[in-house]
Formats: structure tokens, sequence, C-alpha cells
DNA sequence: AAATTCTACTTGTCTAGACAAGACTATGCA
DNA sequence: TGCATAGTCTTGTCTAGACAAGTAGAATTT
């Protein structure tokens, strides 16, 4: 991966001028995408022309079809064509355009800044699924659940107020945690490390106590963050995210 | 796609009890990833762990390698495992985990919920690049742009201020164009149908402007989305959508 | 003892051909 | 005219084998 970019590193790009002496030849399925792709940057095929079929990009190329049939599989999953069997490939709509969001572990966020983290445990105990909580966290009314209020705080400032409700079946030695060195993210992806979750991002006001535990006024608009957390069709974990609008904000970036 | 899953349907599995006399066939690469899905779901490979070689799986499921390689590629696309040549596949460690965000454009967002969408136009036209939004936008300062400023309404409810800078040499008619008729997110994907975006996402309080524009009190927190466009390294585009709290938050899921 | 070479195993990629199944079109029949 | 059928083109998937290249450890040489 860190050398000079042979036929088989699907990343491979231009490198420095001056190592340009040295050609980045690309793989024969990265030469096809890329030929799509610069066309469909083009506009050579607007959004839902018919494209080149796969015996078509096989006589023009002189590769084999599953080398175009990679190609083409990989512009479908990025989402730049819709195939239809018994039809063709299309360039794709790009109405609704999607990227990655990364959610990530909120102790490894800080301290990949270079950042000092800590946590405040305001709560910790059991309690039992109220009628209102049951049904968000996919659990009966009335039956134990765990529940903490942490909040965290990078280089000593409050940035997320985190409240939380986890499944005692799926994390029974929940509480045991030291959440003051182990986040509950990061407990819970050992525990359970693969899941689904389903989350809302929406800006609202604090609560007064979250707006007293975060440190900032009441009118003071928050980025929340609820996040529900299943294991196949098991609910792990319900989430409530708050951070000061002022403190936190989510970045990203689209690249098709 | 909408016959009884046969065994070329990707996306295969259970469907109702009724029907459950017709087996779910699935295509053997399939049942390769889902084998492995599963074991990584049920803890058998641990993150970090190694898990099995494609030959292994192989002689395993008795198919070829290539459909073996299809799975494993699919999971690491997917974030699951890592693959190293000449080491072997690993459980990631899943400690950052991502989804698919999708910003799809305002009009058939609120079309496809089957609400009415119009939108008022309160500016439309050509300013300089101030000293301010030179380096946001990435063009020089002094150069003309286009600027508008645009309120959507769902159902006559105001759901979006968009206040938008184009860059005029990548779309030298835009404000030709009716923008009660078509956004100008559906605009500028005809013009430029590839391109990157930058976005970040926060919670904030409402310019005067904006509060009196969206018809809300102006402590009302929003979530603010701040989009930059490039295509090429050209900029295209930067708009700043400013929803009111109550009415607007991003929804979706990880699904790993 | 240290450096080098060899070997076994891994992933990365490609080929040439095959069959299945969906979608459209042209044809033949009633 | 209306309908069924055959043909053609498309994508979806699989096979069996091949070579390249990266890694680690064992064997060999210096």
């Amino acid at each position: 991966m860190a050398f000079n970019a042979t036929h088989n590193d699907p990343q491979a790009r231009a490198s420095s001028p001056a190592a340009a002496a040295v050609a980045p030849v690309k793989a024969p399925y990265a030469m096809v995408k890329g030929y799509l792709k610069q066309g469909l940057s083009v506009g050579r095929w607007p959004p839902g022309a018919l494209m080149p079929s796969e015996s078509e990009l096989v006589a023009q190329f002189g590769v084999s079809r599953m080398t175009v049939t990679r190609a083409l599989r990989e512009l479908q999953n990025d989402g730049l064509v819709t195939r239809v069997q018994g039809l063709g490939t299309y360039a794709a709509h790009l109405f609704r355009v999607s990227s990655t969001l990364t959610i990530r572990d909120l102790h490894e966020e800080i301290t990949a800044r270079g950042h000092r983290h800590h946590a405040q445990v305001h709560l910790a105990r059991q309690e039992r699924t109220s009628a209102v909580l049951a049904p968000q966290i996919g659990l009966p009314a009335g039956v134990p659940v765990f529940h903490t209020l942490i909040v965290h705080f990078e280089n000593g400032v409050p940035l997320q107020c985190e409240d939380r409700f986890v499944n005692p079946a799926c994390a029974p030695d929940y509480l045991k945690t030291d959440f003051t060195q182990i986040t509950p993210t990061h407990y819970l992806l050992q525990v359970a490390p693969l899941w689904e979750a389903q989350y809302a991002i929406e800006a609202g006001a604090p609560s007064p106590q979250e707006a007293r535990l975060l440190l900032i006024p009441e009118h003071e608009p928050c980025l929340i963050i609820v996040r529900r957390t299943v294991n196949r069709d098991i609910p792990i974990t319900l989430a409530r995210l708050v951070h000061p609008g002022s403190r936190y904000r989510i970045e990203g970036q689209f690249k098709p």
C-alpha cells in the first residue's frame, strides 16, 4: 500500500510530480471504471441515459467480461449508475446523493484531535421501562433497563451529554464498567460487535438539566442525536446525545 | 426484482411465513457472505481476529475462488473486514461505524412524502465576492457570483431557507431559471452532474432575517447545513440551508 | 551471529467460457 | 385486431485455472 502504484493497487493515482516518471498503471477494471466515471463527469451520459453495454465495453477495451462487470458493479455500488437486467446500464439520477457519515466513538474523536477527554458519571442505575420509553427502545413496559447519564469533556469543556438506556440481556455487566475510563459506546461495541442502528439528527433546546450539566444557557441551540441500536432484532441501547451547538458539529464530504 | 427470490437476487431474504414453502435460495456468493456476517455478528471472530482464508472457504463451501473473493470484497467495502495481501482477512475494528447519509433534493423529498412544495424567491442577482465570502467558496475576491435566497415550503409551512452562491463559470444561465419550478439543487445537478462536496451540520440560531422568512422566533434552534460543492477543483456553489429545528431533522440508519 | 535466499501461504487480479433470467421486438397464428 | 411465441439483447452469476505480488518464517550462506 505504500509503494509506487502497480496494476493491483485499486487506489492508484498520480503521485508527486517528481515521481511522475513511473506511470501509475491502473488495473484494467479501474481503467474501465475511470473511463465511465470521467464520461459521467463531463456529461457524456446525462442522468438517465443509456450507457454502453458490457459487451460493447469488452470489445472497446479488449478485456474479459468479468473485468467490465466488476467496474460496472462498483459504479453501481457507488450509486453512479443504475443497472436493470434485460435492459442495460443507465446513468443514475443523482437527485439523492449520499455520503458516508461516520459516527466515531467520542473518546477516539477527541484524542485523535490531540485533546484530553474525561467523563463525569451523573447516573448509573437500574430502572424499569416506563410506558413512554418502552416502545422507543423496543422492550415491554416495566422490564429492567440500565440507565446512565454521562457528560463528556474535551479539554475540560463539556461537549456531550449522553443519556443512555441499555438492555440488560445484551450487556449484563454494563453497570460494572468504569465509564470514566471506557465510554459506553466502546464497551457496547465489545459486547455486541455487530449491529444496526437508526438515528435522527436534529436541532433543539436542551432540557434544564442538560443545560446545567453542559454549562450553557437554556436557550442555546443544541445538536441532538438520538440513536437506537439493535442486534438482529434484539434492542441493545437507546441513546440521546446532546451537544452544544457552539462547540460541536458534524463534518463530512460527498465523493461519488 | 418483484418475483420470488431466485438464486440471483442478492437481496434475497426470508419472506412472510405464509410463503416460507418456497425456499429463498441465496446466490452462492451471498451464502458465503451471509455465513461470515453471521459469524461476525455472534462474535465468532472478534475484532482483529484472523478469519478463514479464501482457500479454506473454497473448500468449505465447494465454490470457486472468484465467488469467495466477491463475498469477501463486498464485506471489505461494507467495512466489516480488513484484508491485507500476503497476510489474510481480519475482522474489522468497528470503533468507527459509518452509514450513508443521503441528502436529497428537497423538492423530491417533500413530494415523496405526498406533500406540496412551493418556493419563494427573495433574492436572485449577481454580486461580487466579498473578502469574507471569497475563501469560503474558493474564488478570488471581487469576481462576480450569483446569489439567491429562496424559502421552501412544505404544505405552506416554511421548511428551509436556502442562501446560495453560484460560480457563474459553471452555470452561466443560473439566474434565468424559474426557481419556483426547479430547485437550485436540481438545476445544478443537470448542469454539473458529478461533483464532490464538503458539508457541515450544526445547530444554531437563525439570523433575524432568516427567522422572519421562516416565521419562527429568533431564539428557535435551527438545523443548519453548510455545503460547498466543487467539480474537479472548480467551485460550483456554496449553500447555507437553515431549517427550523421543530420541523426538520435528518434520519438514517446504519446497516453494516 | 547476521544477512540473505527460499518457500509456503496469502490476497489481487484477469481470462474465456458457460448458463440463467429479465425485457423488448418481431413474427406467426387465430 | 389481438394474442402467443420465438429470438435477441441485456445483466446476474458461476467455474477452473492462471499469474502477480506481499508477508512471514525457515533454511541457507556469509
